[in-house]
DNA sequence: TTACATAGATTACAGTTGTAAGCGTAAGGA
DNA sequence: TCCTTACGCTTACAACTGTAATCTATGTAA
């Protein structure tokens, strides 16, 4: 199994905008960027760009005079990654803590208890029991 | 509102500890740490002492010989701010498809589910939920 | 009291991240 | 054809991270 290579905090950003628009170009990753958060300065996507692509992240195809980047991890996978981390260092690698957090700190609806219990109950049922999880 | 300091994955290791530990001296600090993973090596734990000291993540005071650390700011807060910059980084801020992921992810057994659920049960109801036990 | 063992402080250093200016080249207009 | 753009590539640089050796002050044993 290869190990995602780690995506910042910065380049999870560009990553996501590329992940959703599967090939683009510079210009609408910049156009996307911008326009959620106009603090982008364009040649700072750029770098970033060059950056993913060094750590094979991204490849690109030349199309004319404008590059399509396309990323090179699936997203699903950086998802993973990122969530194994973010779990084990925060709470200890343990979700119902993690959960409780979110339950407490989010103040829920009643409207989205109810999903998140369903949530729950249409995960295929009878679990293989033992969770090899970890 | 404060904002809590940036802390790093492996200064949150060390904060793990001290949090865990209330006013504790370095040693004790190393042991634990080296004691989950022996790959650490004091020099090491003490320069992160330091900069979390610098940073005003950590406090000391001397105690003879040795210095009793504690940390300045909460747990809480920082598990706060770690959980929202992970949802909104990855998930978009949106909780369901998290837990969503994480329910796939780790093919939970039927006990842990039972767990969760009882979880979303017992926020108290319409809406503002919540027990501030725990 | 003097030298040694220690604890923390300081310094080091390479790799990563955030940010962006500057350069070279190729494409399109004059 | 020649110049101006526009695009990506290269370079820059400071802050932050991970990792640890060296320096310094001090309590302690001889």
């Amino acid at each position: 199994m290869k190990k995602t290579p780690r995506i910042s905090e910065t380049e999870w950003e560009i990553m996501k905008v590329v992940w959703a628009q599967a090939p683009c170009a510079a210009d609408q990753i910049i156009e996307l960027l911008t326009r959620a958060d106009p603090t982008w300065h364009p040649k700072t996507v750029k770098a970033f760009l060059n950056r993913l692509v060094k750590k094979r992240v991204l490849a690109f195809r030349r199309e004319g005079r404008a590059y399509l980047y396309r990323p090179l991890v699936r997203e699903s996978e950086c998802v993973a990654a990122a969530s194994e981390s973010f779990l084990d260092r925060v709470f200890g690698g343990s979700l119902k803590p993690m959960l409780a957090h979110f339950v407490e700190r989010r103040k829920l609806s009643a409207a989205e208890v109810k999903e998140l219990k369903e949530l729950l109950e249409n995960r295929e049922p009878g679990g293989r029991g033992l969770s090899k999880s970890r």
